[in-house]
RNA sequence: GGCUUCAUAGCUCAGUUGGUAGAGCAGAGGACUGAAAAUCCUCGUGUCAGUGGUUCGAUUCCACUUGAAGCCA
């Protein structure tokens, strides 16, 4: 089976500088696995990296969706898996970078969506009804469709509440049952797993200081900007430092009211991905205070992938 | 200098007609299968500013001290 390294950690935790460190060194490419870098024109809020800093090395799965389309786990699934056969038919290494959980998860354990489309009537039908009846109805609805899947989730807890609603709706089966088969197929890679760990405070701290240094960067103009250009945004708004600078731009906060809270919900996303990383029992733990060299040599001595000059 | 008000959780503040206290926010932990940078769940002991007095018992009443705000000089 081909190795796949995959590069995890919170939000600000160096995945970018390793992981292009890395390819350089095991003739890798790197497969972005970020829900928001996906999307064209926001770079500084999505702390997309650079021309300079990917020196010359192939990303995928970056800035390549309009910001006014949808796009989820299934769509990633596919494209990760079309990204790393790209890679690998080069005899190269494909290395997934990146923050979003779920989207990992759905590599690594091979997680099957079936091909339906997104039904936009019937989502808006069900929020309308959530609005009307209330959100009460529809969770005893989803109840008496999946009691194991519903009796898990909270009553308040409306997307997964819709979700139930729609597995059934677009397939006529339960979750519970939907989720069973799309467990089972086998990985069909070997993917060694890395998270980058830091302590809490000094990520907090670099956090902090990196969104800063996006509003000197221009992250007010990139909104406005992309405001301008767009009208409708499915998911791409849900971005951090997005929405709360379109709040600023409505006049509803102040500016230092925005950048405090800029900071403090990146803190608790970061708080999130480490929960979500943390349950991952397989993942090797890389520590973010090291130096770089570090820990490139404990995933090449880990994953036995060796420097690509030795090889050749 | 005099008078008044205030001092309770990291922050903003409730409250106890005397039996040692609780909200919001922050924070922490967790969940997560087509929106996931999203969404949701759980978690509240702190010298009740300090010292002394009254009292069986004081965070609560009284006195003084300290600090803050306001008013009068």
């Amino acid at each position: 089976m081909e190795k796949v390294i995959v590069i995890c950690g919170p939000t600000a935790s160096g995945k970018t500088a390793l992981s292009i460190k890395l390819a350089k060194k095991i003739n890798g490419e790197i497969i972005s696995c970020d829900s928001m870098q996906i999307y064209k024109e926001m770079n500084i809020g999505t702390a997309k990296p650079t021309k300079e800093e990917m020196q010359n090395i192939k990303h995928y799965l970056i800035d390549f969706v309009s910001p006014e389309e949808r796009y989820s786990v299934a769509d990633y699934k596919k494209d990760a898996k079309k990204a790393i056969k790209e890679v690998t038919t080069q005899k190269k290494v494909p290395i997934i970078v990146g923050g979003t959980g779920l989207y990992i998860d759905s590599l690594i354990y091979e997680i099957e969506y079936p091909n339906i489309e997104f039904d936009e009537k019937y989502r808006e039908e069900l929020e309308k009804k959530a609005e009307k009846d209330g959100l009460e109805k529809l969770y005893n609805e989803a109840m008496k469709i999946d009691k194991l899947a519903t009796e898990k989730i909270s009553p308040n807890d409306k997307k997964r509440i819709l979700r139930i609603l729609e597995i059934y709706h677009a397939t006529g089966k339960t979750k519970t049952q939907q989720e069973i088969e799309s467990r089972k197929k086998v990985p069909e890679y070997d993917y060694y797993v890395y998270t980058l760990n830091w302590d809490r405070e000094i990520l907090y701290e670099r956090i902090n200081k990196r969104v800063d240094l996006m509003l000197e960067e221009g992250l007010i103009e990139e909104v406005k900007n992309i405001l301008k250009k767009h009208k409708k945004f499915p998911t791409a708004m849900q971005g951090l430092g997005y929405k709360e600078v379109v709040e600023y731009l409505d006049e509803k906060t102040s500016k230092e009211e925005m950048i405090e809270k800029i900071k403090m919900e990146t803190r608790r996303y970061a708080k999130r991905q480490m929960t979500w990383f943390r349950k991952n029992k397989q993942t090797i733990i890389l520590e973010g205070q090291d130096n770089i060299e570090t820990n490139i040599k404990k995933i090449l001595e880990t994953s036995k992938i060796y420097e690509f000059n030795r090889n050749n």
